[in-house]
DNA sequence: GTATTTGCAAAATGTTTGCAGCTGC
DNA sequence: GCAGCTGCAAACATTTTGCAAATAC
């Protein structure tokens, strides 16, 4: 996760300018612990500066993930939305019911990439796991 | 994997009419080991029956993915493509390069799905999980 | 014969692009 | 001041929907 401070930094560093409806952006994903959806981040940008506009709020997010600030998270319905990143390789925990993601890093996959490969001749480059469930705050909810 | 009989009596079981469209991609899903964009599909299966409108390839995928015969593959830009299913729970190997699609079982994640459990308190209910690389044919080719 | 299925056209959705004007440095 | 950034509108790609005509059983 980063602070609003620290993704402005990482934009300055970059040469990116900080216009008021990026400030906006950074704001709405450094204070969400949620993945969001372009058109969700746009609302919520939109209270922190009126005039934000949509398309603003897609080219922003390419430069965030850009400089690993923020990651593509691919719903199973197709959609993306964008979560705050941490640091490295990374994959997400996400809450079927409030969509709150979570990461977690580790993931000790190298024997089962051996095993695959034994078994199907491809040879793995990358790999792409996202784990759905419940979050503490929704699993409470239940009782 | 499903022969295009296997697919047909599928259907049939379930009352589902067995029209020339459909027929057209059922025969194109079965005779392909690559997972299909539904454009692509439909340009395979008119090549078969050649009215076969691209709405109908999106409805009968519909039910093909309903039926457990084949299964939705989330490409890493969002779109979707479909690919003859096995039995049982599957994850899929992908090819970066031709975009052939195995599939493998007995992912071994338990420990993992603990691990996180552990860390973040999530209850994992479901997980997803992509591998990409080279298939065999292709890493042939590069020699 | 009839309920299901089809293809078309049109709408809906999510994302990208072109461009004239505005803004941060 | 000027390159970089913005918002609008419009283009685009993919998927969904409404409906009259066609088709499988």
């Amino acid at each position: 996760m980063f602070t609003e401070q620290a993704l402005a930094e990482t934009f300055a560093v970059r040469g990116y300018k900080l216009t008021q409806p990026r400030r906006a952006v950074l704001r709405v994903i450094a204070q969400s612990t949620a993945s969001l959806s372009p058109a969700e981040i746009h609302n919520r940008a939109k209270k922190v500066y009126r005039k934000t506009g949509l398309v603003t709020v897609y080219r922003t997010l390419e430069l965030l993930v850009e400089c690993g600030a923020v990651r593509k998270v691919h719903q199973s319905d197709g959609c993306h939305s964008y979560a705050p990143a941490s640091e490295g390789h990374a994959h997400h925990v996400i809450c079927g019911k409030c969509h709150s993601v979570t990461e977690f890093d580790n993931c000790d996959l190298a024997e089962l990439f051996k095993a695959v490969q034994r078994r199907t001749g491809y040879k793995i480059e990358s790999h792409w796991l996202e784990l759905f469930g419940l979050c503490p705050d929704c699993r409470r909810l239940l009782f």
